[in-house]
DNA sequence: GTTGAGCGTT
């Protein structure tokens, strides 16, 4: 068998390296030596510089016909800044991989490590990647002793994405780096538009032909019985991205496009069951659950909401008592959130994304939110009104409104609920023109006289915790 | 003091 000599670092004694029969460097076998190497050069005598080696296919090729000769060759590590033009490349190859560098590191779980493995010399071991945000071995409390896996996390979504393509031998045992099941996906970019303001006269069809011209679509999702929006999947997140916010004038009627996915980002590390664009879940992601049943696939606990759909369907009438829970798309048997189901026996059991409603169901406002079963930020999104976003928002009035940042009148939306036909309780509606009243008070919108908060403000403490401040000093 | 599939007291 022939070798090859390699050093990590220039002046270090060489280890040799087995070729392959056919004379090739198998990338592996590298890099069980030396971590992270993503290949070779060795210094050319001639020129006094580094000449590469050709890398294709996990397989390093001699540098003449000669065979390897008797240079000693160094490792090639990636360089993690090395891609800063990536915004003069604007190919599709390009773009995925700036959707990848887009895409944030997860913390990574490394099963199997030797008992004797310690964060220290963990870190230094995924440090010959790239840099090493965290590195942390899960050890019994009472006696310290390892449990054999650990958790580590990257400064770069690049090097993430080597680490967990590589096998990794760490103190002297294979081991295995996964992203944890306790997460979702990581966080991407979402794939999917909310299209509200739909007419029952506009087809997925309509939908496809016209949003196509924007980029390849995907999916067009129309919930059955007609409810005034439906969702629109593009291939690629940077098209539906580019559409929120707009109104887009389809057969006649304008429409508005949202985001499908408001992120409301409760704990900063959260990646809970993130939307994952809908990217690999095109046939599977609307959040319907028709059968009004929870989603079957079970799991370990996930914390919910980052990302999750925001109330995009309701079940069919008389199916009330089902949960649509978390999230987005649970492709990949992503575990599903119960916690925040309701409790059995409440009626509108719909994901609020945040908090079940109080305790107390007399509280009229908490009634909105299942005003015929469907959240009232579900008909906000029909009517092409993004719920505010921001973590205390759906603590407002208990209801997922932050009144001060609505854009509208709440007069208007009232008007427009009346007329999509939301509010078909009588007694709910009346709870909701109600609190309309209040909210019109409280927040000025009809008196249109924002200095003026006199003594007649109905706004309840913990709501005007979130009230903007008119005077900050 | 043992062990070898799993999923993290923050």
């Amino acid at each position: 068998m022939d070798f090859v000599q390699v050093v990590e670092e220039d002046g270090e004694e060489p280890i040799e390296l087995p070729i392959e029969p056919d004379k090739n460097l198998l990338l592996s076998t590298l890099q069980s030596t030396f971590p992270g190497a993503s290949g070779l050069k060795y210094l050319n005598e001639e020129t006094k510089c580094f000449r590469g080696i050709r890398l294709n296919d996990g397989k390093l090729y001699p540098p003449s016909e000669s065979g390897w000769g008797n240079h000693v060759y160094h490792c090639v590590f990636p360089k993690e800044n090395k891609r800063k033009s990536d915004d003069q490349l604007e190919n599709s190859t390009a773009k995925t991989k700036r959707m990848e560098s887009r895409a944030r590191c997860t913390d990574l779980i490394v099963l199997g490590l030797p008992w004797k493995t310690t964060e220290e010399s963990l870190r230094a071991y995924f440090e010959t990647f790239g840099e090493v945000l965290m590195a942390q071995i899960k050890k019994d409390v009472h006696s310290g002793q390892s449990k054999g896996f650990g958790f580590v996390r990257f400064g770069s979504y690049d090097v993430q994405a080597r680490v967990l393509s590589n096998r990794h031998s760490i103190d002297g045992r294979w081991c295995e780096v996964k992203v944890p099941n306790s997460k979702g996906a990581p966080n991407q970019i979402p794939c999917k538009v909310f299209v509200g303001r739909c007419t029952e006269d506009i087809t997925a069809e309509d939908l496809k032909e016209y949003f196509s011209k924007f980029g390849e679509v995907t999916d067009v999702f129309i919930p059955r019985p007609f409810r005034a929006f439906s969702f629109v999947t593009f291939l690629d997140p940077e098209v539906a991205a580019s559409l929120c916010g707009e109104d887009h004038i389809v057969k006649g009627v304008s429409l508005h496009v949202s985001s499908a996915a408001p992120k409301y980002e409760h704990h900063r590390n959260s990646y809970h069951n993130a939307n994952n664009g809908g990217r690999n879940s095109h046939h599977n992601s609307h959040n319907e659950n028709p059968h009004g049943g929870l989603f079957k696939s079970k799991g370990p606990t996930m914390h919910n909401s980052s990302g999750n759909y925001y109330a995009n369907t309701a079940p069919p009438p008389n199916e009330g008592g089902s949960a649509m829970l978390g999230g987005g798309n649970n492709t990949g048997g992503a575990p599903v959130n119960r916690e925040n189901t309701y409790p059995r026996g409440n009626r509108g059991n719909y994901m609020m994304t945040q908090q079940p409603p109080a305790a107390n169901t007399n509280n009229s406002s908490s009634n909105f939110n299942s005003s015929q079963n469907r959240p009232l930020d579900m008909h906000m999104q029909t009517l092409g009104i993004n719920p505010p976003p921001g973590p205390n928002s759906t603590q407002n009035m208990g209801m997922g409104l932050n009144l001060n940042s609505l854009p509208m009148n709440t007069a208007i939306l009232a008007a427009a609920l009346n007329q999509f036909g939301l509010l078909g309780n009588p007694e709910q509606s009346g709870n909701f023109l109600s609190w309309m009243a209040h909210s019109s008070n409280s927040n000025n919108m009809l008196a249109n006289n924002p200095g003026n908060r006199g003594p007649n403000s109905v706004n309840s403490g913990a709501n005007t915790a979130n009230q903007p401040t008119e005077a900050t000093n």
